[in-house]
Parts: structure tokens; C-alpha cells; sequence
DNA sequence: CAAGAACACTTGATTTGTGAAAGGATTATG
DNA sequence: CATAATCCTTTCACAAATCAAGTGTTCTTG
């Protein structure tokens, strides 16, 4: 199904993912073309899953970067993810998982008030431990 | 130094960053060549980082996702760092954090004998709760 | 063993995108 | 008011992507 050649391409892709085929091409030693039927054949199987950038979101302005342990006392969990839905611009992940907690939940803000406010008002729904992250 | 218009330059290529300049232009009401400079632009203040591909981590044959929170009894964290170092085909990220852990490790695994395999020697240099991610 | 299908690649022609230069509109500045 | 700075557009030369054959290799199958 993958070769080698395929694994080269998604390492550079990874690496970077706006490389003209062309370029892609000399990396693995084929031409342009066959590189990119190759990069169509690895979207179409769903391995290529899309383009995306890599942002500094320190740069963006949220340099407070967190992740939150959610407890659901309740057993209805949709008051949470409704709540999750319209705070959108600072959740980036939210994990269901094996464990202590019921979900990890991963978020960015502007600063602590942000922060701050985002908690007063998640409390409403569910019980968390915060760990801020220092260095990522 | 930010304006609404590269708010949603980045908001598109983190949507499709392979896009080319002429459609990033249309959806942003630009030609193509002014949508390049601004890209460009952010690109030099360091607010895009790069360019990369989402790939799926389950067709690369690495379904076991999961989060380790670390705890370091030595006071000495290298032998864990090296540790990292030798797996890093498994290690996504490496946080330091506050709260109760010292680290939130994000790993993924072919499977749970390699999961496994990787507790076990990871258990030599540091104490761990695990998380396995049920659904990201 | 040989015919032929399947596959992956290359080549060449055409379309499309990119990058550089020049020019115009708007806004700030002495 | 003139000047500079910024940001955009237009134009054009060049590079890259795409499409359509065409080639060679491997694998299957009668």
C-alpha cells in the first residue's frame, strides 16, 4: 500500500507542505509528475488528510496555553459540549478519554482574564484540574 | 500591525494552505499578488511559521493515542529527556506544566504491545498516570 | 512461454500561477 | 501644500502544474 517513497513524501510534506511538486520530485528522485500522482494517491487513500499552516499563537495574541482535566458530576454531557461550542476561538482539543477524567481539554487565551472568566463560567457545567503549560 | 484581512488569510490557509495565491485572493477580496505579499509578510514577522500537512495518524498505522502525565521523583529530569529522545518516533509533544504532573507527554502507537513496550522502559526514569484517547 | 493487462513512471504541450517592476490611490507627515 | 509611505493593481516574463500520450516493467493468465 505505502512505500518508502511515500513515507520520504509525507516527511517533506510535513516539513513542508507548500513545496512545489517539483521540488517534492528531487527529494525522492522521481519527476514532478509522478510525485504529485503520488500525493493525489496518498489524499484520495485519506492518509494526506489536508494543507494546513503552523501558527505562532503567541504571535496571534493567546500566549496562555492550558490543558484541563473536565469531571462531569452529571450525567448529561451535552451542556458541556454545548458550552464548548460557543467558545470556539479558545478550544483547540477536546479528548475523550480512559482515566481519572472524563475528557482533556486543550485551550488557548489571550491572558489569564480570559482564562479566568472561561473557568468561572465551565465550572457551571463541570469540574476541572488546570495545568498551564510553561514550555511546549 | 494585524487587520481583520489577515485574520482571514490565516484563517484559510489553515483550512487549505496549499491553496494558491489567486483563490486566497478571491476570498479575501485581493489579487493574487497582494494576497502573496501579505502572505509573505506574515510569514516574515513570524506569525506563519510554516507550512504542513495533517496526516492520518490511523492509515499511518499508529491508532493508539494517548496522554501520559509524568511525574518525576529525581531531581534530576535528563534520563527522561533521553529517554524522549530515543523514542521519538512515538513522542508528539512534551509539555511542562503546572499543576500536579511535571510533564503531559502525547504519544502515539501502532498498537498496545508497543504502548506497552514504551511504559515499561519509560517507568525506569520517571512515574506516570496514563490517558488513552477514546475519540479526538 | 508468451500475450496482455495493470501499474508507475517519463516526456512534451498547454494552461495556470508566481514574482518582479511600474504605476495609481490613499493616508500620514513635515 | 508637497512629500513620503503604504498598499493595492496591472502587466509581463518565467516557473510550475496539469493533461495526454507514450514507454517500460511487472504480474497475471491462458
Amino acid at each position: 500500500m505505502m512505500d518508502a517513497t511515500d513515507i520520504k513524501i509525507i516527511e517533506a510534506l510535513r516539513e513542508n507542505g507548500r513545496m512545489t511538486m517539483k521540488e517534492l520530485g528531487k527529494k525522492v528522485h522521481l519527476t514532478g509528475q509522478a510525485a504529485s500522482s503520488r500525493v493525489i494517491k496518498l489524499e484520495e487513500e485519506g492518509i494526506i488528510e489536508g494543507y494546513t499552516i503552523r501558527v505562532n499563537e503567541r504571535a496571534m495574541g493567546n500566549p496562555v496555553h492550558c490543558f484541563l482535566q473536565i469531571f462531569t458530576n452529571s450525567l448529561h454531557h451535552k451542556p458541556y459540549f454545548s458550552f464548548l461550542e460557543t467558545r470556539q476561538e479558545y478550544v483547540r482539543n477536546n479528548y475523550k478519554i480512559s482515566g481519572e477524567a472524563c475528557y482533556l481539554l486543550e485551550c488557548r487565551f489571550p491572558s489569564n482574564e480570559e482564562l479566568d472568566q472561561f473557568l468561572i463560567q465551565l465550572n457551571e457545567h463541570v469540574s476541572y484540574k488546570l495545568s498551564i503549560v510553561i514550555r511546549g
